[in-house]
DNA sequence: GCGTACTTCATACTAAAGTATGATGTTTGG
DNA sequence: CCAAACATCATACTTTAGTATGAAGTACGC
């Protein structure tokens, strides 16, 4: 598992490092001691997972997640912060973070978090009660968002969904009773927004960007 | 996500459901209680996890690990048991379970096991040596096993692993360097094994068994 | 109302994937 | 040592996928 903290305090950095590297098989940690840093990171490689510090010197971590979104950098991010704010969290998790852990938290607390927000799922402490502006939106709006900032209209995910399975063209338009044209129009719509070639390929890139359940994920 | 569970006895089943409800969200808990009712539920329907308990009353668990082997039912597989033997638990993670963890522990120690377990890893409790004899096993010889079992050669696997990247016969081809003909001939070898028409249902089938990585899942 | 985005369908063509079959080395286990 | 499984390459053919381009209807926001 390939993995980058964010941080500017360089003493909680490798605190986080050493728990991983204790409860955490096979991790690759890096670290980044600012968001411009950490920006130049993702997209010279591909981390697995990315653990934001919400208060950093210069850019923030809201606003590099916002230029994850902007650059199209899509990972699976678990905000940290020293002070529960609801608004703050819920802003977070707004800009597409994937769970927040407060800072003051027991060491486990954030490996459970981090395997929840792996398996695609969302964490949030307890006793922050944004679950219900959030809780809402996990499966259904926040999957369409997703797929929006790609580029990706929802006839062409549900085209996607399908071409997936591994069902032909054919089938699809029979699925979804439709032509085949149509069927080829959506795929190939889907080649541009993700940057593919051929349906497999396709198919490999969103469920890299998380756009795709993919079999062993929660439902 | 959903998942069964399979022990013979009701209140300790029932305290994991009611553990398991509070600390994973979107949790979709079937019981069973015996391992021939679990091997028809499992027949029937579609889970993402197994939690299985060792001691059984006809069938033990471990007999439902080989059944399971035997009908090529892929399940992450989580066992449980009162006793802590070694023989038993690298028994069981040699008939293809993915983790233990002792019915002693903690509660939150079964929801970190849980999600190391749906995140493609192995949990094993700190306290057992089994780690060294199963430990090197793990990525490479499992996969290997697990492969066979569905008539894959090691060959073909690694043309199936550069076809779910998305890449073309040609590009496989010139990969390996071999002739596109060769490639064919081991996709084709692929669409028999897998019963797939097509590279993109061939790639689906594989992530259903869990013949490959998927994403999200570690390195 | 009018542009913009989405959906649908269409033609015509090229490239790639998939099917059928078989031949020839190379390992490897009994 | 020899059969059996594996890996490699090959020809010839059919089907599907992918490319290029465009048109027409629907829906929605400003």
């Amino acid at each position: 598992m390939k993995l980058l903290i964010v941080d500017d305090h360089p003493l909680f950095l490798s605190g986080v490092e050493f728990m991983l590297k204790k409860y955490v098989s096979d991790v690759d940690v890096s670290v980044a001691l600012s968001a411009e840093q950490a920006l130049q990171m993702l997209e010279d490689s591909v981390f697995s997972l990315l653990l934001l510090d919400l208060n950093l010197p210069n850019m923030d971590g809201l606003e590099l997640l916002s230029a994850m979104q902007d650059r199209h950098i899509n990972l699976p991010t678990l905000c940290m912060s020293a002070d529960i704010e609801a608004a703050v969290i819920k802003n977070a998790m707004d800009r597409g973070a994937s769970g927040f852990v407060p800072k003051t938290h027991e060491p486990l607390d954030m490996v459970r978090a981090i395997y929840r927000v792996l398996a695609g799922e969302t964490y949030l402490p307890p006793e922050v009660d944004v679950l219900a502006s959030v809780g809402d939106r996990s499966s259904d709006e926040q999957a369409r968002m997703l797929a929006h900032s790609h580029g990706i209209t929802p006839r062409q995910m549900a085209v996607l969904e399908l071409v997936a399975t591994g069902m032909s063209n054919k089938q699809i338009a029979n699925e979804l009773s439709l032509t085949e044209y149509t069927i080829k129009s959506h795929v190939r719509a889907l080649f541009g927004a993700l940057d593919a070639g051929s349906r497999t390929a396709c198919v490999h890139r969103a469920q890299q960007l998380g756009l795709l359940k993919s079999h062993s994920q929660a439902s």
